[in-house]
DNA sequence: TTTACTGCAAATCCTTTGCAGTCTG
DNA sequence: CAGACTGCAAAGGATTTGCAGTAAA
C-alpha cells in the first residue's frame, strides 16, 4: 500500500476500495471506461458517476494522476512520485513510466528568447516501451 | 497571404475566406467560440458546423495548428512554421510564440533510461508573455 | 453541371449534476 | 445520527453528422 490515502480525507466504501485496488492492479494508463470494464470483469460494479467521482477524489489527493488522453478520453495512472515529472505512455500496452521534467532549460530559453515566463506546462510523451517494441534484436537479455 | 493555402485542396467560399482572414487577424490562440464571436462582431456569420469544418480543413492543410486547450475547448492558432516546434501560449493575452522542440534529449534519455521509444509528444507551455508580465523592472531595454 | 460547402438541427461522446436512498464513521 | 457515498437518469458542453439547399469550378 501507499503511505498516501487514495481518496484524501474522504470516506471509504466497497466501491472506492474496488476502484483503488483496480487502479493499482492495472498498473498502466487507463480511461474511466477501461476501469469500469475491468471492474465489471471482476464482478464488481460501480456506476459511472461513482467512478468519475472516485477518480476525481484520488486525483485530487495525488494518489492518481492524469497522464494524457487517448482519443477523447482522459487517461489516468497510479503515480506516487511527489516530485515534478512527466509521463512516458506506451501506446501499445499503456505502461506508464515517469521521467524527470525535461523542461527546465526550455523554460529558461523561453524566457531568454521571448521574455516569456512559463507558469505551467503539459507534457506527455507517447511511444512504445521496451517490451512492446518489435524488432530483431529484442533479445531476452533483460527481465 | 501565405504561400500555403488555408484549406488545402478544398473549395473556397465567403465563409471560409472570412474564417481564414479572421484567424490571421486574431494573431493569437483562439477557440472555435472565440472565432465565431469575432466573426459575428464583424457582421460575418458562419454556422458552428461550418467553422468546425473549416478549421479542421485548415488544420489538416497545416495552415492552422492546435496549440493546446483552454478549459475544455481546443485552442488553435495560425502557424506557418513547417519545422517541428512547440508553443508558448500566454494565458493572459493568448499570444502564441513558437519554440524549438526541447525534447530531443528527453527522447534520448527516455530511450537510454527506459528503453522507451518516443513516437509522439504533446507539449505546450503556458505562461505569461513579456508584454503581459507585470512587475517593476519591465524596462524597455529589449527590442 | 458537378459536387463541395453551408446551415440547421439532431446526434454523439465524455463528463458532471440532481436527487433520493444507503452506509460509513 | 450526520453527512458522504452510490446509482440512475437527466443535464451539459464541445464537437460531429445528416440532409437539403446553394454556389464554386
Amino acid at each position: 500500500m501507499a503511505d498516501r490515502l487514495p481518496y484524501g480525507s474522504g470516506r471509504t466504501s466497497p466501491q472506492r476500495r474496488a476502484i483503488a485496488s483496480m487502479a493499482e492492479e492495472l498498473g498502466r494508463a487507463f480511461t474511466i471506461d477501461d476501469l469500469e470494464r475491468a471492474l465489471r470483469r471482476k464482478g464488481k460494479r460501480a456506476g459511472v458517476a461513482t467512478v468519475y467521482r472516485a477518480v476525481a477524489a484520488m486525483e485530487e489527493s495525488g494518489w492518481l494522476e492524469r497522464v494524457g488522453v487517448r482519443g477523447s478520453k482522459a487517461l489516468y495512472a497510479r503515480c506516487d512520485s511527489p516530485a515534478h515529472h512527466h509521463h512516458l505512455v506506451c501506446t501499445s500496452c499503456g505502461i506508464v513510466l515517469a521521467t524527470d521534467c525535461p523542461l527546465e532549460f526550455a523554460t529558461h530559453s523561453a524566457k531568454a528568447e521571448h521574455g516569456f515566463t512559463v507558469t505551467e506546462h503539459d507534457v506527455t510523451l507517447y511511444g512504445v516501451c521496451r517490451d512492446c517494441r518489435p524488432g530483431p534484436e529484442l533479445g531476452e537479455d533483460g527481465d
